[in-house]
DNA sequence: CGACTATTTGATAGGACTCAACCTCCGTGG
DNA sequence: CCACGGAGGTTGAGTCCTATCAAATAGTCG
């Protein structure tokens, strides 16, 4: 299935009708290597990305050099999606791994969004489960401890994987250096590493290769203090399939 | 004007029919007292919340009552657009003064956005500015010192409410106690009213009586590393006013 | 005037940062 | 084939920012 079309449909469970109008929107592949840029700060843009395959995060700069990671992109993820309303970019986005995208004018996104009511409702429903993330990521790094933050960030990322499909077992890849997890979650690379070895002190992850491998979910939850509910991943849509 | 409109204008002008759409659309007004919870967590809604007149915050518990406020809602700023999309709302939203509040069916919002395209741009604006001034807060706990912390609370809340015309001269209303500011910045109420002292001794600011000057706006912006381009107040919409 | 909430101050403790060095792993190239 | 360089990871020591605990001082309201 594609990958849009499976995150989505978490949400929403399209007519073929539809499928073939996201399918032929998205028909505009773009591919990019790991560690590049995919889309710099302060550049005015008119179109949408959704990644198809791959791994990025949408990152921020500081005037001294300190950087912070805003999110993690996962497959089926848009980003940029309404950046054409904007004068400029105000973050960047990175390529962790290789990836696959699609590209698309916003203007298209915008029209298939007046046409079809039930795309326009889950491409809302993405656009607020992201400002979820963002609305937690702000608890996360206002309230918790170090260890915490770093065991919900991993819990996070683990059931937003596991709503795409794309977990094997209790483990996913997250093509993260400790350096990464630092900007991610606040806190600095030596601390990363001490607060990694600790939980896995306690039995509680493996991290390694790329991959991070949760060894005890329902102990990690526990730390995390999450509650995967904002994700709203029991959302359904039960509306009309055209506008009204 | 209605602040709904004022706020929308910094965004794109409507035409005449466009501004009646908008205020009967926005008929259905509440009031609400100050400290009061307008909206609670897990519970389900169909209807968006539009902020005419007051101060609110939208807010997240932690299971050990620990209180993180997401963001300060200003008039114009709508609430919940979209949430009868969610399951439940993940977060709540407490009014810090008496309110006054458009009360608007999500339906109705979805129906304007189809008919108007100007509209739909605009309230698609106002969301990416939402997701802008989160990934600001979340740089803000992950990155800065408590006192910059707080220097870019200052000024980003002193830009939004000079876009809307609510700043007298250098200074606006800022209802929020100083255990409020803590939970906003993820710092202790203590070391709120220690990094106030250091604020004023600087004589950078002025804050009492729910109330605050900006004495220094230069040096507080720079203590701040705030470049309030994020805010995105310079966009301008040339496009259509009607639904392609 | 009591009961509360909000603010202020002092003292102490602890979580996380910084600095610095060292190690491991890999890809490159002589 | 091994020297070299760089990126990523690990460890130790010392320091600083911020939290916590405790208590005192306002300011508000019925």
């Amino acid at each position: 299935m594609h990958p849009v079309i499976r995150k989505l449909s978490t949400f929403a469970t399209f007519s073929s009708e539809e499928v073939g109008a996201l399918e032929s929107t998205l028909a505009d592949l773009v591919e990019v290597r790991a560690n590049t840029l995919v889309a710099r700060e302060d550049e005015h843009a008119d179109h949408a990305l959704f990644l198809l395959e791959g791994f990025m995060c949408r990152q921020k700069f500081l005037p001294n050099g300190d950087r912070q990671i805003l999110s993690l992109v996962l497959p089926g993820d848009g980003c940029d999606v309404g950046v054409s309303l904007l004068d400029r970019r105000d973050h960047s986005i990175l390529a962790k791994t290789n990836c696959s995208l699609a590209k698309v004018p916003d203007v298209t996104l915008d029209h298939l969004m007046v046409r079809y009511a039930r795309i326009r409702a889950a491409l809302r429903w993405a656009t607020m489960q992201r400002e979820a993330i963002f609305g937690e990521w702000i608890v996360n790094v206002g309230q918790r401890l170090a260890i915490q933050r770093m065991a919900h960030l991993f819990c996070e990322t683990y059931y937003r994987c596991r709503a795409i499909g794309i977990t094997e077992g209790n483990s996913y890849a997250l093509p993260l250096t400790q350096t990464d997890l630092g900007d991610a979650l606040g806190m600095s690379p030596v601390h990363v590493n001490r607060t990694l070895q600790d939980l896995r002190k306690q039995r509680l992850i493996a991290f390694g290769d790329k991959r991070l491998t949760i060894l005890n979910l329902k102990e990690l939850v526990e730390l995390a203090q999450i509650d995967p509910t904002y994700l709203h991943l029991e959302a359904r849509f039960e509306g009309q399939g055209v506008a009204a």
